[in-house]
DNA sequence: GCAGGTCTACTACAACTGTCAGAGACAGTC
DNA sequence: GACTGTCTCTGACAGTTGTAGTAGACCTGC
């Protein structure tokens, strides 16, 4: 036996999941040129494999095509996947607790005074 | 080829060091017992398996011995590696900005008051 | 001086990941 | 109808991760 299946999506399958986000429904080759875009050298058909994967594990479909070719579109939310990973990160590091992460993000990382503002907002709104 | 050598702390690795942070330096056995207490169950060899990566990916060491027993201690600041993975989680998520996630977790997280005006207070220093 | 317990070292192995090549299907073109 | 290009499908392979068994070294108590 090994470890239990978590259907968890990986880093890379991430990067691909983002530009089903971040660009809306794409071909294999649109995706693949995306991230040469960005600079990242990658296989037409290691795109293929990550969006294959993708759905496999429930994080995107493609129902259509285009010409001869599938298009992918995500199927988990932005918001949902971003849920899970700090979930994930917070119980990793702080066995679930909010607080600490939320101030070492606030001590170590920089803010805009605008971006800073609206932090304060949100917290004012919250009471306490 | 396969991807870059990252050094990276897998998440089982991260659970064995976060023991070395909370209980300070320990054995193989220690360890191992402070995993059972929470009622995790792993066997020995695994906890030594961990132990020994995380030695050679350079998060801990082990220079003393308890009769016959190497005591394990962590090597790399809990500060340091928490710093990273949050690193690592803006660039897979945001491309690297912070206030996204600081905005996330305080929206979707919960706070006790205590927390909020300190964050607050945190918030109020940086300026802005 | 050996039986039992503890320790480390070595080995193993399956699932997951990142990466891609080759094969076969199909459309357009000369 | 053969050539070219584009797609998908299938297979492959090495590195990482989680998990652990086994072997050999070493004490210790009888």
């Amino acid at each position: 036996m090994a470890r239990k299946a978590r259907e968890q999506l990986s880093e890379a399958e991430l990067a691909v999941l983002r530009v089903l986000w971040d660009f809306g429904p794409q071909t294999v080759r649109g995706v693949m040129e995306r991230f040469h875009e960005r600079g990242r050298r990658v296989a037409y058909t290691t795109v293929l494999t990550f969006l294959v994967r993708l759905e496999q594990k429930g994080f995107a479909v493609s129902d259509k095509k285009v010409g001869p070719a599938f298009v992918y579109r995500a199927k988990a939310s932005r918001e949902s996947v971003v849920r899970t990973r700090v979930r994930a990160l917070l119980d990793q590091l702080y066995d679930g607790a909010a607080a600490p992460l939320a101030l070492q993000l606030i001590e170590n990382e920089r803010f805009t005074d605008e971006e800073l503002s609206k932090l304060r907002k949100l917290i004012d709104e919250l009471g306490g």
